[in-house]
DNA sequence: GTGAAAGCGCTAACAT
DNA sequence: ATGTTAGCGCTTTCAC
């Protein structure tokens, strides 16, 4: 029995390699091999073009099967940078979502890269939507401006123009300023990210708002110049320097905007002598990896990362399929909300003066 | 003056199109587009093509050009998963290198996949080479296999076939050993990391070699069921409920074959009423991210991840482009060694008895 | 320095 | 149920 095997075992055969292997025309192998259209073909066809892949060593070639159909299978993953805890969540849930669909995720970090730069290569590579997780209201322009199918999630709030998938951000402050509430904390100090971004603008406000259903104001608010521990620590250490009991800037507790900046927190008490929980509470936002691993673990409100991931991949894959029916008739953007829940760990406590 | 606009903004302009706006023929739009190939075309002609593509909006289709040049310009990227703290530093190492090269990440995580199905996805890429930080040895043989240009990193070690970039494991494990050492610790428990990948192997190893050189058994061996905080917690809580002070198990000090095992034992100390320094002192390994967030902030060998990324994708490309050139000799594997550094923050101290 | 022509490997009308 | 044919958009000889 002959058996042909691959020439060189690295560049792939060809299907009219297995066509003339499998005795049959060019485009019923094509069809015989792919999945959609098997059925189309007589069983033994199917199986003898089959055998004669394998022994021919023949794999699809995405670049010539991409040219011709006009469609990449490619999906953009936009995120700050590859070491960030809670867009890794979100890439991961995007992975997931569009794996299974056929789409493959061209992950890109953008913290060092001009939005346009990074649109440019998206559309260089024809991606055929965009998961947009950088919270770089430029990046949202560029994709805009690029009409590239486009689903945000988590970290920015475009003009309106694209679906988005984010957590509901009011509850997430209303958890974290309700459960101090009940624990006693009266004076209760706010450590905001900075804010260049729609997410951290309203998660301070969303902060202030729901100090005032309680009829409070912050005792102090402070903004970090970054979403870092040190950037944290630096913003919340001159608040802790003045913060003589019964004066007017004394707090029992900080609710930071992220867990970052909570762990910012920490280190200030730290420096300040103070404990957490015992001197000052501290709340943080996300439920990072890692959250619970810090000392004391945090308490934190929890955001879906990698469900609002998976959810962005499927709502964009369904957009992009919805386009490709009909045309003409372009569907208004879908926001979807994720509730966060509350993560009560050992950082919080009830003031102990 | 007639300026002609792309027809949808979504489908980019053809080359024909560049040309005919031009007045040229498609192929000196090509070269005139090309930087590597401008130069054959004079200089206003490749000032009217440039213009011409400006508005007609064309953008290059990479399908096509790999297509007919038969390179994909794709790196494939494989890490277990997402969301790891040590694979995401190595990640963003290889996109630096490579993406300044002209190369993409395809970024695969191979946890939740078998071995076979990812090269398979790699071949369908027709990616031109692979950085494998996934540690699957599985994934190293369908690699070899397979016949694509690989890099091996960080964590897996194959059978010589590959060029692999790593940290000095020996230098890591003397370093943190004789930093226990040198504070006066002579009975020293290891926690080791599942023996299932040679990396781990090796740790375990050469922790024991640098012990028997200070002439030290140690007092107790704890192998855990995973990489994870809670493995390391289980795995060491039963040697601590036996550790009874000058028993044949006491130990003063926990040496942690990765941080996150470390911080099992900080968990582990904890629950047993023991204050990490002072009743027990822990060393990690890699100085993961947030490492130096934990409390006490993790005392630990640093191991390069980010560096090692970045080497390893440039080596990754030298022999890509080796092998473009001297098609027949296939150069031998290169391994190159990182000599980590040891950070020494708060989680260990002198024996206190 | 520029044009002509031939395909890269595949899919999808359109036949039969 | 299978074969024919015509490209997808680009690069690259080879001519001139």
């Amino acid at each position: 029995m002959i058996v042909a095997m691959p020439a060189k075992p690295n560049e792939s055969a060809t299907l009219r390699q297995v066509a003339k292997q499998a005795g049959v025309h060019l485009s019923t192998a094509s069809r015989a091999l792919d999945p959609e259209r098997r059925h189309l073909i007589s069983r033994d066809i199917v199986a003898r073009v089959e055998a004669a892949a394998r022994t021919v060593g023949w794999r699809p070639n995405r670049a010539a099967a991409s040219l011709r159909r006009g469609r990449s299978n490619a999906i953009g993953v936009l995120i700050p940078d590859m070491a960030n805890l809670v867009t890794a969540q979100i890439m991961q849930g995007v992975e997931t979502a569009i794996v299974s669909r056929g789409f493959f995720p061209l992950v890109v970090s953008t913290r060092a890269t001009p939005a346009k730069a990074v649109v440019d290569r998206l559309l260089w590579q024809r991606v055929e939507g965009v998961v947009d997780a950088s919270g770089d209201a430029d990046m949202a322009r560029a994709l805009a401006k690029a009409g590239v199918p486009t689903v945000l999630t988590a970290r920015a709030d475009p003009e309106g123009l694209f679906s988005s998938v984010h957590a509901d951000r009011e509850c997430a402050a209303n958890l974290a300023i309700d459960h101090l509430y009940a624990l006693g904390h009266r004076a209760i100090a706010v450590l905001a990210s900075p804010q260049d971004i729609q997410l951290s603008i309203d998660r301070l406000n969303f902060c202030l708002a729901a100090l005032a259903r309680h009829g409070l104001q912050p005792a102090a608010v402070a903004i970090a110049d970054a979403s870092t521990r040190d950037a944290g620590l630096r913003a919340l250490e001159p608040l802790l320097a003045r913060r003589a009991p019964q004066g007017p800037h004394h707090f029992t507790a900080v609710c930071a905007a992220n867990d970052l900046l909570a762990l910012g927190a920490y280190e200030a008490a730290r420096k300040a002598g103070l404990t957490v929980p015992h001197d000052v509470s501290v709340v943080g936002q996300n439920d990072m990896l890692m959250a619970d691993l810090v000392s004391p673990p945090l308490t934190t409100v929890r955001l879906q990362h990698y469900d609002m991931g998976r959810q962005a991949g499927d709502l964009l894959i369904e957009e992009i399929e919805a386009r490709l029916s009909n045309e003409g008739t372009p569907r208004p953007p879908r926001v979807i909300v994720f509730r966060p829940e509350f993560v009560v760990r050992e950082s919080t406590a009830a003031p102990s003066a």
